[in-house]
DNA sequence: GTTGGAATGGAAGTAAAATTCCATCGCCTG
DNA sequence: CAGGCGATGGAATTTTACTTCCATTCCAAC
């Protein structure tokens, strides 16, 4: 509150460690080097990993510890291991610091954490891969996943993709269900709690053998399994209410990289 | 073997907890989840740690350890941390992210710019005094706007709030219109090309005197003539492709503004 | 050359973490 | 409702990692 930034442990034990280098022996200053240029590497090496790879003692990584201020070498490395483990780049803090109370800056910082833990861009280019074969791509996705659901199916039909959404409309889920064919692809996203509506297209699919893209919350979700592709994403973080940034930016990615296949 | 790309110790880690999470008793799959949902993290902690956490004893997660395969939880470990150290690690992907010419990279920084230009949290507030006052909350949004509309009407009716979306199912649109009352709010979500399907239920809600919101990109937008509150986002910036993340999260903004004067 | 102090090596001791093992609890089955 | 079995809790044990401390080496000054 007091300071606009606050100091990190690691920025202070950097900080020390630069300061001290110059008095420090010889093989105390190499231990220093290699700590300041590895600092995510020496998080989770233990003492004897790290004595071995600079081919000191392991007694010479404590004396390094002391020299810089610290009570050991266990202090050190829980410093680095918060700095490695800190979901939260500079950026992401201040703007968590301009939080105000309003549903905005909660709605905002959440959206910026979600696009912290998007799927690899190798996952996505597989799933177009998949998409690219299919004979009909289908797309389900129930309640907070519909609005998800609706957009990934307006834009690859803005490719000219052969895409119909599952929409339940009309009392109609059965008949919806026996288009489903081996030569299509369903996507099914579906967060939790995961809805049975969603599950039962997503076990139909499985029966005929309907190649699967999962995009939800968890490699353990019910519609995960079976799949040719899962697509990690919203990931449940502590507090509150969830975001739909990230299945939204991910289905947007995923139907560029159709697109860029089929124009080429 | 045979295998183009050599799995790698997680890969495996994952399919094995995968693929025994059915059969494990409850507690075990609760720690299988958190250990798939936060490798990373779990790298960097002690059993003592993970076992508070998922308020379990240690010896669970021991069981858990020997029950997908492995001889201790230090042998899992030890896959974790080669995970988290390895070039393709999470945290080299965000580093890397903004110039690997991926479509994810391209949809993650539009969004990263959509939340730098959301409408003002005073504007929301507004426009959630609006909305708590109606008597129906009619909802519109056509083709790239229609998941954003879908969206705020789940939401919405998550708090109870008296909601319904245009759709245009049964080429019933006039129909729907007449439902339009002098006592309701109308909330159009519009972008360019501004559908004319939107349009007409705006000069419809206009007629009748229908309090409007409307998001969209421009003060000169179509259906921001004569609106209660305008909410811009998404402003066009370069001549890519347009992100939708600005108005979902002003759409849920709203909503749960909305909801925090319903409970108070 | 000898001496003193700093630096390093290395083994012994201490603390912490992982693992084992047994007791209890709860649920299903007969 | 009694018996058995799987699941869980928790203390005891083993293993691993960290730290201390003393011995040895190196180097500079006298």
């Amino acid at each position: 509150m007091g300071d606009p930034v606050a100091e990190s442990g690691f920025q202070a034990f950097a900080a020390h460690v630069v300061a001290e280098h110059d008095k420090l022996p010889p093989q105390l200053q190499r231990i220093a080097q290699f700590v300041l240029d590895n600092p995510g590497r020496v998080a989770l090496m233990t003492i004897a990993d790290l004595a071995e790879e600079i081919e000191v003692q392991p007694s010479g990584v404590i004396r390094f510890s002391k020299a810089v201020g610290y009570t050991g070498f266990s202090e050190i490395q829980r410093i680095l291991k918060e700095e490695l483990s800190a979901p939260t780049s500079y950026e992401a803090r201040l703007r968590t610091a301009s939080d105000d109370g309003s549903e905005l800056a909660r709605a905002a910082n959440l959206a910026d954490a979600s696009l912290s833990a998007l799927p690899s861009a190798a996952d996505i280019a597989r799933a177009a891969d998949i998409l690219t074969g299919a004979r009909i791509v289908h797309v389900v996705g129930f309640r907070r996943a519909f609005g998800t659901a609706s957009y990934l199916a307006y834009l690859l039909s803005g490719f000219q993709a052969p895409v119909r959404q599952f929409t339940g409309i009309g009392d109609m889920a059965d008949t919806e269900m026996q288009t489903l064919h081996a030569d299509d692809v369903l996507v099914a996203i579906s967060f939790p709690s995961y809805r049975p509506e969603t599950r039962a297209v997503v076990a139909a699919a499985r029966s005929v053998g309907t190649n699967l893209i999962s995009i939800t919350d968890s490699k353990l979700s019910p519609i995960a399994r079976g799949a040719a592709q899962v697509l990690i994403t919203d990931q449940q973080t502590d507090a509150g209410f969830r975001s739909v940034v990230g299945s939204m930016v991910t289905v947007q990615a995923l139907a560029l990289e159709y697109g860029r296949r089929r124009s080429t």
